[in-house]
DNA sequence: GATGAATGAGAATTCATTCAT
DNA sequence: AATGAATGAATTCTCATTCAT
């Protein structure tokens, strides 16, 4: 299995510095194969074409945020807790990894539709976590009963996505992490019954 | 003034259309030239080059909502009302022009850094009459008074972005005027202390 | 219409003399339109894209045989005469045109199936003229009345092509003009009843 | 010898195999080697590069050619019923194998020039074949003693290869040893005095 | 002011060949 | 002898912008 070899996280890692540092329009294959360390065909051997490595980075990176996300909701705890916990996730990753964040909140919008969609379908995994504590929420009364789910999440989503690409917008100027808390709890008490 | 031209409105009109039915990458200065009526090299009598019409077209639109929110601000209701207003009119003016709405919310991300800059720096005025709306509630007592102003804002403008961007992305299915009083009462309730 | 403007046969004669010198598959667009005296994109403007100019090659130059062959059809002569001035006007041709003759005789038979596909239909316009003039041989006596028509265009047009293109082969080396009269009696004998 | 070995005969029929299927261009070393049973790399234990192995398909495919002309020629028997065993034999080998004639009438010939001048060397011998039985055809008063010899060869050579090459471009659609006599007998015709 | 023909820089991808195992 | 992962050179076409008319 190729994803398995050691070149294919290589080059996904390449990709996402390669893009960071250059832009998505200026990330080259051969930008990103000289920072993989590998030859330009190389990159073939591992990816169908450009569009492939592109999905992949996603689909690579976003696949941590779904496991930890799973993690948090497999853990027997309030929904206001695992809300609390997600947030802070989402928050940490992207904080300490400002080459991903620039790549996600910022540069990967630049693709075209075809590729966006496939994003998107990724993306809907990891939003469908979200809804399934937001649903446990509003049974347990913890969140308020008659909300309209999909707006609800879109609440929760559109705030983290347009603080951290704040954040990055602003050249990290100042401490994501430290934002966490606020937000935290400016969304719980917009969920809250 | 070439902005008063009726050439100068006809582009850009051309613009948002060609942009909204072709996609950011397909729309070429001959296809926006075709649109409006003139020849590919008219269109450089009154922009500068490709850039200077699709910040154009982000401030020329953007206008109408600020001059909205202005005048929203200026009539003597609670702070409250006056978000309420906001929101309300920025769903409406998206709903009822789908070619804007498509442009705004997905077509006009795919620019580059560069011009997704100079179209944030337009966007900030727009934010600024959000901030006085927040700061004004949080001085009166009706928002939270100890929330973060930065982060307030960003619930609200997050909220409402990714509301209005998947309703373009779900090919406008479902009515979008009717979401508002729902994403109204939300916020509101994440605002209130 | 593209085809009458000046540019459209300054192209068309630039890719027959690249393709003579350089070989069908080092005649690049660049070269192409280096010898045209034109930018690699003026191309564009006349043709959709290479494969397009290859075919255009052939269909103009192609024209002139089939222009000529009808002329010579249309005089009343005996069928003879026709099939002795067809095989005379083809060998002349190409005789005073050694870079079309390099380019139809060798260079273009590298070309993929597609494009040779195309060229064949071309040139079954030409094969029909020829047939026109062995059916109506036949019919008046001249040629043996009970042969196979397409074996006797196979002998007429394998004969002629074989003959050119070892000409062009062995690099030009003897008179080709002064063969035709050979290979007219010769073909003219395996006709004859 | 290399050329003794089985594998060598292995990667020839393969290659022939592998261009007839997928045509020329698309014959790529990966897809001769993966209908070899071998290695890419094991191709170049036995060829030295992509066109030697081009050039020993049509050197052995060619070598039956030569080896059944020398054995109908050595078989003493008019120059007329030689030159119409070399034909139907011809005619022969090419109807019983498709794979081989359309690597031969059709996909070679879309090789360079450098390629096709090797492989006309190789020619060479088989007309040479031909050549001796026209002259002592002339010397015995069977045919024309006063034609071209030249001349005389590329008639017959341009028939059959234009018969042929036809046949295969009409995918085969009729019965090419049936056509057989009548070129021989319009052939015939075309030497006989 | 208006036109539109001409320009030319720039990048993804394929595939014959090599060589360490 | 046999393998197959890795290499890297090489080329078409698009489209924003210009400028002579």
């Amino acid at each position: 299995m190729k994803r398995d070899k050691p070149k294919y996280k290589q080059i996904i890692d390449a990709a996402v510095i390669a893009i960071a540092e250059n832009g998505y329009h200026q990330a080259q294959i051969s930008k990103i194969a000289k920072q993989a360390g590998v030859a330009d065909g190389t990159i073939y051997l591992y990816f169908k074409n450009k569009e492939d490595i592109l999905i992949s980075v996603f689909q690579e990176k976003m696949g941590v945020f779904v496991e930890s996300l799973q993690e948090i909701i497999s853990n027997g705890e309030s929904s206001t807790e695992k809300l609390s916990k997600m947030i802070d996730n989402h928050f940490n990753v992207l904080a300490n990894d400002r080459h991903l964040a620039t790549v996600t909140q910022l540069e990967l919008r630049q693709s075209n539709k075809e590729i966006r969609l496939k994003i998107n379908s990724i993306l809907k995994e990891y939003l469908k976590l979200l809804d399934e504590i937001l649903i446990e929420g509003m049974l347990k009364g913890e969140f308020n009963s008659t909300m309209d789910v999909r707006i609800a999440r879109q609440m929760v989503f559109g705030t983290i996505d347009e603080t951290i690409t704040s954040w990055v917008m602003n050249e990290f100027r100042y401490n994501l992490i430290e934002t966490a808390p606020k937000v935290r709890n400016m969304l719980l008490n917009g969920l809250k019954g």
